[in-house]
DNA sequence: CATACTTTGTTCGTTATCTGAACAAAGTGG
DNA sequence: CCACTTTGTTCAGATAACGAACAAAGTATG
């Protein structure tokens, strides 16, 4: 009867510490993939009577099962508990200015399902709403056995995110949105919860947690694409600013002489190496020397990059004066930051040492720091999937935060 | 006899909690000033009893005490606790190019006493070190009564500090130092432990502590001396970078076709307005017109910061200048970190107005967030001070942090 | 292969923190 | 003046985590 009452304050009584050492044993086994019970008790301070009991409530979440046993350490086997990874799924949507992509994932973020659309998402925000429920669906029903609950599905925008309204989105890089997002049909579609940020922030946690992040915790990860774009793990975090707006190295002044931009500056990284801005200078490079392998039809970002790969004199030397522009935007942030690493990410990051090479030549000269460049800048693993990832990571990181986001089927530990 | 034996098991087990909950509730007391037992209560979710305990524990280290009873809520009247801000006291020493400061605090930031001589502190270390510790006892003899006892000491150095390396200084702004600090003389001299960091960082915590950045958990303070500093307070905390060299705002590249600065980049900041550079700046333009507060004697950043606020034009001139180029780095930060306010410090600082209304001109041109300049770029509330006040605060935040930190003399907890 | 020793995981009594109820002291308000 | 509040303390009770003991299952070693 007096049990009842219980819950009140919550803070400091039994249960929600509970919860949180609960929590926290289950990161661990995320973490490890594969422990005992004995080995959590000796890396958590623990003992292993606490263990057992904590273990024997996560068992019966499905979370955690145990699989055999492991070697012994001169004594009784211990029994494995295995994370089970595919315990629950993820859906990761990448909304891009001209494509709609959405990641399934399992809970160590492997993609289950893959799709991919273009779609003029800039100026119909309504049929880009209907193809991401299209895609979702179609991603569920390619990757997801009917066992696996839907834990949450993020999205990645490109605009800032500010974290107090995140369903509001940049009037400026999206005018026809009208500043809404009005993404929560995702989440009532599919009746799980639902996480938006920026998509350079969530390239930047994808690559933190599976990519050329892993292990740092400050670091820098610059999307080019069409705009160009940075997501900054500080301290272990995302680091979105006081509003949401943090990471606009594409608006940094590199040179005050440039030309205007739409955000009032000249010169602004974006206005020299933004994919605009390279296809006009490949355009013009290609009036001098109409020798080239773009030479007759009309160049796009992406012929340029396919035209580099292939060793082209003109291809390559836009590539390198964009390398060396966001050289000086690099060293601002190795000045102004000081991380342990800068990812390249975006479309161009395929482009790898060729863009790399120029690029760390530039750092190196225009920093103290030029041992950093040598070994610390480098392009993303995850390639053109890490914004869709970002935003299943997203999910997965709030869910293993606070087990309670798993959005589990019965918490059934009254029952017993 | 088996409770001896505690103590292993540290992390969950009773005395660290119960510590980690004492340190909250003083730092609750702090926060407030004056605060009844069944305040905290209410506010840490905790019940009166507990609190109740807890105080009885802190009343006795003497940083807590009972003063008189507070208004009624209806019913009886509550005992008010009060910090004893008196109840020791902290050193903060700042070492700057070409002199030596030093602030001796209480434990709410106030000055007791404040010494400050000129010296060439870059090209004598032995000598810089021994005018701290004798300014350091000067202050003490000023400022302390008997009763109180040092916490600590702060010292502020114009170097990027390694956290892991605290005692290293860097070789190329500090060369006859041989990169070393030597600072724990000032330790064993006082015997109280010694924290070091950064002069523009600490200027920053000292800010949010008691100036322009109270209650902001995020904003840059720049500091504009003898060189361009910056320290960055990120979600509360000072933002050190992965090796302590965060915040180097000096070598953000402003005109990539400016003049050779030290770091190998060209058109830095400090190129364009550190004080050498205005005085070559202002004896450029003297040059042309000789009619000026500023002709006869060579200038110095003092004379023309006096001729500026006197309203001589020349002088006004380089200001405006140095303030468009500030205005770039600041529209860098505010694209790259989102800081809520941006806050000068530094000897330009006492300008005031008219380095932030061409400050703020330029931002908002520069800028997507016009309406942001006009608010939120502001000067330091604790000129000059704010170093080594900040480093005095540095000591109070880790005091604050972990009690054990204050130092006191006895525990005695366990006689009673 | 028998014996000594380890390690694992569980059970169960113990410990100690924090709680809640009860109470005296001290107040408000009609 | 009486009913009702609030504060701060005391004290018994709930309970989270612990430690000791134990069975199970292993290794090492003669």
């Amino acid at each position: 009867m007096k049990s009842v009452l219980a819950g009140k304050r919550a803070r400091h009584s039994g249960a929600a510490r509970r919860r949180r050492l609960s929590d926290s044993v289950l990161r661990r086994i995320w973490r490890e993939r594969e422990i005992s019970r004995a080995e959590i008790a000796r890396r958590a301070e623990l003992s292993r009577s606490t263990v057992s009991e904590i273990v024997d409530g996560l068992l019966v979440t499905g979370l955690v099962a145990e699989v055999g046993t492991g070697p012994s350490r001169g004594g009784r086997r211990p029994i494995v508990l295995r994370f089970q990874d595919g315990a629950g799924v993820i859906l990761g949507v990448e909304m891009g200015a001209t494509h709609i992509a959405v990641a399934l994932t399992d809970l160590r973020g492997r993609v289950l399902a893959w799709e991919h659309r273009y779609h003029p998402v800039r100026t119909d925000p309504a049929g880009a709403r209907a193809l991401m429920i299209e895609l979702c669906q179609c991603a569920l029903a390619a990757g997801r056995d009917d066992s696996q609950r839907l834990v949450g599905i993020g999205v990645a925008v490109p605009s800032p995110v500010d974290p107090t309204n995140p369903d509001h989105l940049s009037e400026l890089v999206l005018p026809a949105w009208h500043g809404r997002g009005g993404l929560e049909v995702l989440a009532q579609r599919f009746g799980a919860p639902l996480l938006v940020d920026n998509d350079a922030n969530l390239g930047a946690l994808a690559e933190q947690w599976w990519g050329a992040g892993r292990g740092i915790d400050d670091f820098a990860y610059i999307k080019l694409a069409t705009g160009i774009g940075s997501g900054h793990i500080i301290a272990g975090s995302i680091y979105r600013g006081a509003k949401g707006t943090a990471g606009e190295i594409g608006h940094l002044a590199i040179d005050p002489h440039g030309a205007l931009c739409i955000c009032g500056l000249r010169g602004c990284l974006a206005t020299l190496i933004g994919a605009p801005a390279l296809v006009a200078r490949a355009r013009e490079l290609l009036a001098r020397d109409p020798d080239s392998l773009l030479a007759g039809t009309e160049p796009t970002i992406t012929s340029i990059e396919d035209a580099a790969l292939a060793g082209d004199p003109i291809a390559l030397q836009v590539v390198v004066e964009a390398a060396e522009n966001l050289g000086i935007a690099v060293a601002d942030v190795l000045n102004l930051l000081n991380p342990a690493r800068v990812i390249l990410g975006g479309g161009m990051a395929r482009l790898g040492e060729i863009l790399l090479e120029p690029l760390r030549e530039t750092v190196s000269r225009r920093t103290l720091l030029s041992a950093f460049a040598d070994s610390a800048i480098q392009v993303s693993e995850l390639g053109p999937r890490a914004g869709a990832i970002g935003a299943a990571t997203l999910v997965l990181q709030s869910a293993l935060a606070d087990s309670r986001h798993f959005n589990l089927a019965t918490p059934s530990a009254e029952v017993a």
